[in-house]
DNA sequence: TGGAATGTTGGAAC
DNA sequence: CGTTCCAACATTCC
């Protein structure tokens, strides 16, 4: 469910929502007190990353999916939701075991928003200047760090890195500055690719490396890895994916 | 059927 | 006190 071009689907299905008035709040989160909302009008659905904000005019209400994460609009699971919110003629937003926090401050002082591979203001020389900050940071780790790339998950980061024949575990320092812009690059291109597969369903038809046990290139097994600091795992192909070290 | 997975956090350990 | 590391959370699929 849940990485960033994930949650642009998410937002762009509630968007119809904006401007309604919340008629009851209710669900098992502990972090939110659920009578503030009600009666009051959600001014608009944005997203960071992997964070789906709703704003009301006196906070925002911060929605996480982590892993397991899903979400309902208009329909209810059996399972108890975390929050779900009710409006008029018996709409309803619904969400399930996700994270729930509220945000008082400014969201413009909480994010980054060039960070964020799926917005606008995202910007890839900020991308870059983080990395080479960091440079003896694994590419794995590095593509993964939300303060650089908001959004990317291991999906993302697994088909990136083939598609630009690095090896996971090459260190960001030792990578040539063309290679590095090259998959600063690739990252924004292939993520609004998963959001074209993911909104056609067809997003897994076209990995050819995550969960993969063939190089599509080689024909030769991947390897399969859970490396860096993250030890989530990583296909890759030890021909076409250059270690830089 | 048990194990692993598109993820993050809180708190223990040092 | 700062940093690091790992268990915990929880659902779905193979």
């Amino acid at each position: 469910m849940p990485e960033g071009p994930s949650i642009v689907i998410l937002r762009e299905a509630v968007h119809s929502f904006t401007g309604k008035k919340v008629i009851s709040a209710k669900g098992n989160t502990k972090n939110i007190d659920f009578t503030q909302l009600e009666g009051t009008k959600i001014i608009a659905f944005k997203s960071w990353g992997k964070h789906f904000l709703i704003r009301f005019p006196k906070f925002t209400i911060r929605i996480h999916l982590l892993l397991f994460g899903t979400y309902r609009i208009n329909e209810r699971k059996d399972s108890p939701a975390r929050l779900s919110l009710t409006f008029a003629k018996g709409e309803e937003l619904n969400f399930y075991t996700c994270s729930v926090t509220r945000i008082d401050q400014p969201l413009d002082e909480v994010y980054d928003w060039s960070a964020d591979v799926m917005n606008e203001q995202w910007d890839s020389k900020s991308a870059l200047s983080k990395l080479k900050k960091q440079p003896a940071a694994l590419i794995c780790d590095a593509l993964l760090d939300q303060h650089i790339f908001a959004g990317v998950g291991n999906i993302i980061k697994n088909e990136v890195l083939f598609r630009t024949h690095i090896h996971p575990e090459s260190k960001a320092g030792k990578i040539p500055l063309a290679k590095l812009k090259q998959l600063v690059n690739e990252t924004v291109i292939y993520s609004f690719q998963f959001l074209e597969w993911k909104k056609e369903f067809t997003l897994k038809k076209h990995w050819l490396a995550h969960t993969k046990k063939i190089c599509p290139r080689d024909h030769i097994p991947f390897k399969k890895s859970y490396s860096g600091i993250t030890r989530r795992r990583s296909f890759y192909c030890e021909v076409c994916q250059k270690l830089y070290r």
